[in-house]
DNA sequence: ACCCTATTGATTTTT
DNA sequence: TCAATAGGGT
């Protein structure tokens, strides 16, 4: 076995870069704690969350006092906490859990910020109409004309919301009549809705203040609900940005609010800070600037990677500018890869950071970089399978760019492109497709995904005779109340409920419910699907009504098939998607986004490169190509790089043992570059 | 054939 | 939001 034998030496020095952290602790000096990929950051994190708790334990339960533990996803808060154990001394939570917690009871307060941020948001808007292009047209109106218009648009809001989607043509027939006055207006229908929205907007806000004014009923509070992805200022409703933003707000306004939380939680630990928000490292350099101000202490540590800096939001290396006076701290170990990987990774980040392997026995592994194309994809990852002898338990682990790829590689791509086309994922929308579709946070699932995944655990679980009856039922109570001759009765019933497709799965549960008087298997059902009136009729009606709201008559044959569409798809597939989202699946071969591995690691690791992302055509071979004039781009060709750069130190940085890359673009132009990093290419399929 | 404008369709991730 | 494309006008 590799990767086992760590020298005393080594292992004496690892511990010196936990006693530089200790140190600071005790002195009450803020870090940052920067480490490479599989150095082991969460550890140190861990450690010195023990060492708090071992030495500052009686003082601070002694005054109530916490200590806060930051992460950035709700999937690292969970491995804190079992990694820790059972403690009530440390808060663990993302962000923006516990800013919410710190500030929602300061209602009025919170208030008198929304209204500022109200009146903020109407000025911009009016700006932006004011100045923008695509306003001209509406702008050249008489101001009579403008109040006109206005007052015929907010009249029939529900008919422009039923239009959002349809195209220029549909949408001009839609509001020729109402707009006869208006009828240049509708010249670019682009440009139209963009006007129309600033006017909803502008007079949601304004109807907003005026509410709060006469202090209506709901208006007294802000809420944040971590649900919403996008803010809805008008009915009182925050999202994640809004809510760092508040709370950055409150705390600058409040030196009291600043105290109480400098006194009550005297150690504040942040995980993966280089991809934390701006606003809160503002929102603690003021805590820590304040708590020196009025001669307390306090201790915040960042823990992170300025490297693996893959979000835009994220601060990133730009974190010493706005909290200044930070210890830094470096450590250079990595206790997760080969030495064959290590030496590919540090080439690739090329900072200050230079890993070495922490491990004596740390030999063995291999990374390899082929060309090819996009056709032999199936081939190069099978190839991988048979010569690792990778299993069920020790997969391969495909790293590719988009969610659709993975959805099409993993074997559900039918019920992606399903949901792609309707109404309320097409679009604007779209992003919400990847929350509320492939979301591993079962509480992000979106409401028709929800049904799906609750009738294809039914259809799993029965199936399985292994599966707890127990947890085929919404409540313990309800199952204990039943005795044997029930349950082998309801069991019976679920096993009647048979089908190929959803579709058909559905109505044989339709027809045994309707046909049965067992109130528990009539339980059961009620529970999976969430409604009362158990139906094939139902059950579409209620998919229809979900992924098409405001349907118009002329859209209803496409909701139709579409519907249809998703109910043809075979239960096999969904399987498929249901293990994915429970990160269960038993495959060889399992794909990963890019960004979707940040933090894990796998022994055996496949990336597909090319050069598109996103809207960018140029994306990774703009990388390669610039590696050796990076001095010379432009601040913001700059900026560009390292995004390129760190997304690919943290994907090839996840292999232990094997790495191989796939190129799937003509790379003749900048062989140079990928050779500097990854040695040797070799070509794969028969375009050599 | 060319220019300009309008329309359409495509995208990573987290809270 | 933005780039690619379709379409209309000359």
């Amino acid at each position: 076995m590799s990767l086992s034998k760590i020298s005393p030496s080594n292992r004496k020095a690892e511990f010196g870069s936990l006693e530089n952290i200790y140190d600071c602790i005790d002195t009450r000096e803020s870090i940052l704690f920067n480490s490479g990929a599989g150095a082991g950051k969460t550890y140190a994190l861990i450690e010195s969350l023990k060492y708090v708790i071992r030495n500052y334990d009686k003082p601070l339960k002694k005054h109530n006092r916490n200590i806060i533990c930051i992460t950035y996803t709700n999937v690292a808060t969970n491995e804190v906490k079992e990694r820790l154990g059972n403690t009530d001394l440390v808060l663990i939570s993302t962000i923006h859990e516990r800013i919410w917690t710190l500030i929602k009871d300061y209602r009025r307060e919170l208030v008198q910020i929304h209204k500022e941020k109200l009146i903020e948001e109407i000025s911009s808007l009016e700006r932006i109409v004011g100045n923008g292009k695509e306003y001209e047209l509406y702008r050249k109106l008489e101001d009579k004309e403008k109040q006109h218009f206005t007052e015929i648009m907010i009249e029939n809001r529900e008919l422009f919301y039923q239009n959002i989607n349809v195209k220029a043509a549909d949408f001009r027939l839609a509001f020729q009549k109402l707009l006869n006055d208006f009828s240049n207006l509708l010249s670019n229908i682009s440009n139209f809705r963009k006007t129309v929205s600033a006017i909803y907007k502008i007079d949601n806000y304004n109807k907003c203040l005026e509410n709060i004014k006469l202090k209506k009923p709901k208006y007294n509070k802000v809420e944040y609900n971590s649900i919403y992805n996008s803010d809805q200022l008008h009915r009182m409703r925050i999202s994640h940005d809004t809510l760092l933003d508040y709370g950055l707000k409150i705390i600058d306004k409040y030196d009291l609010l600043k105290q109480i939380i400098i006194d009550k939680y005297p150690f504040i630990f942040i995980d993966e800070y280089q991809d934390t928000n701006e606003k809160v490292v503002l929102i603690m350099n003021k805590l820590d600037k304040y708590s020196k101000k009025i001669g307390r202490n306090i201790f915040i540590g960042y823990f992170g990677d300025s490297a693996q800096n893959i979000y835009d939001e994220g601060v990133g290396n730009k974190i010493l500018e706005i909290h200044s006076d930070l210890k830094e701290i470096n450590k250079e170990f990595n206790r997760r890869s080969t030495k064959e990987v290590i030496e590919v990774i540090n080439k690739i980040r090329n900072d200050n950071i230079v890993q070495v392997s922490i491990y004596d026995d740390c030999d063995g592994g291999s990374v390899k970089f082929y060309k090819g194309s996009s056709e032999n994809v199936r081939d190069f990852i099978d190839k991988y399978v048979l010569e690792w002898q990778v299993s069920l338990k020790n997969p391969l682990h495909c790293l590719v760019l988009t969610n659709k790829i993975v959805a099409e590689y993993s074997g559900f791509i039918n019920i992606y492109d399903v949901f792609a086309s309707t109404d309320i994922y097409k679009g604007f929308n779209y992003s919400q497709l990847n929350t509320e579709l492939l979301s591993k946070d079962l509480s992000k699932l979106g409401e028709v995904p929800r049904l799906l995944f609750n009738i294809v655990k039914l259809y799993n679980d029965v199936s399985k005779d292994t599966t707890p009856v127990i947890q085929l039922s919404p409540n313990e109570y309800f199952l204990n109340e039943m005795n044997f001759l029930e349950l082998k009765k309801l069991i019976r019933l679920l096993k009647e409920c048979k089908g190929s497709t959803l579709g058909e799965y559905i109505k044989s549960i339709a027809t045994v419910y309707n046909k049965t008087n067992d109130n528990n298997f009539k339980k059961i059902i009620e529970w999976t699907f969430g409604i009362e009136n158990i139906s094939p009729e139902s059950i579409r009606n209620f998919i229809i009504e979900k992924l098409f709201p405001n349907l118009l008559e002329d859209d209803i044959e496409h909701a139709n098939t579409t519907s249809q569409k998703l109910l043809d798809i075979k239960i096999d597939e969904f399987e498929l998607w249901y293990k994915f989202i429970l990160d269960k699946e038993e495959k060889k071969e399992i794909y990963h986004t890019y960004h979707g591995t940040k933090g894990r690691e796998f022994e055996n690791v496949v990336i597909i490169l090319e050069n598109a992302f996103g809207r960018n055509k140029n994306y990774f071979n703009f990388f390669f190509d610039n590696l050796n004039n990076f001095d010379t781009l432009e601040l913001k060709d700059k900026q560009t790089f390292e995004k390129i750069k760190n997304l690919l130190y943290v994907s090839c940085s996840r292999a232990i043992k094997n790495l191989r890359i796939l190129y799937i673009d003509d790379i003749s132009n900048f062989e140079s570059g990928i050779k500097g990093i990854f040695g040797e290419i070799y070509s794969f399929g028969n375009n050599s």
